[in-house]
DNA sequence: AAAATAATGTTATAATATATCATAACTTTG
DNA sequence: CAAAGTTATGATATATTATAACATTATTTT
């Protein structure tokens, strides 16, 4: 976690952004839950001596943090989730759990590929994957 | 797009569930549509002399859509579009240009095994699939 | 120190989606 | 066929998610 963070500070460095202390509790917040926060779910959480911050508060700090790759959207649960990938550029995956609610991210090149394949095929150029698989995971089976 | 409605009605009769006007008129107008439309550009095409339905309206007769494979939803746009494939049982995928908005469902098989192996792996048991890659269509990259 | 830029605060509201209960339409069964 | 059961729709209200717009504060640049 203090890891995360540390990568987090050389991110922005190297992005020449700034990792504001709410950008930085955001992020923290999303980092300790491992199942995907809604935006809502986060806006209680940065109450400072009782006055709860609103919405655009979070939704900045959220945009910023996708932006710089350190938070992923999950679009079909309206939800954000803190990247688990080390690597600085990545394409990845979803794997949601519908029972436990867990997201777990993968980096699967033969997806990739296969994706970058198929869209060259339709001469589409990619900005951007969005590749989320609902089920359930190995503990929510038996 | 005759020929599409009678695969609607046929799907829905060896579902045993019905295709009720309401339900046809919401998936021609899907059909007609290039681009994914949202409930609420739905909503008003639905009026009945001078009478605007409301909310629930749509998104019933798009639950259903949905449910009998008839329609899609594209969960990164919030909006949803006609299924453009013919064979009962199939997972597709989804690339959306954000230039000129339009959705082309694909079906590719090496995508699909690909996550298909990759889910294996962590034992992880697929009930749905939401794979949306944005960019540029051909037309829209001059 | 002044000006420019970036970030946050604040208020309001837009856009998307669902809960709930009432009514109407079909389907099944006696 | 009529009663009962089921399914679909109508209607009202409200929940949830997200952004617009403008004011203020903090940081950086000149």
């Amino acid at each position: 976690m203090d890891n995360a963070l540390q990568r987090a500070r050389k991110v922005c460095e190297e992005n020449k952004v700034r990792l504001t202390p709410i950008r930085e509790k955001v992020l923290l917040l999303v980092w300790q839950s491992h199942n995907p926060l809604g935006a809502y779910d986060i806006l209680p959480m940065l109450s400072e001596n009782g006055k709860v911050a609103a919405p655009p508060t979070v939704y900045r700090a959220l945009d910023f943090l996708v932006a710089q790759g350190l938070v992923h959207r999950i679009a079909s649960l309206n939800a954000f989730v803190g990247c688990s990938i080390s690597s600085d550029q990545h394409v990845s995956q979803f794997l949601l759990c519908r029972k436990c609610g867990v997201a777990i991210e993968i980096v699967a090149p033969a997806i990739t590929k296969a994706i970058t394949h198929n869209a060259d095929q339709y001469g589409f150029q990619i900005d951007n994957e969005s590749i989320e698989i609902s089920g359930l995971c190995q503990c929510c089976q038996s």
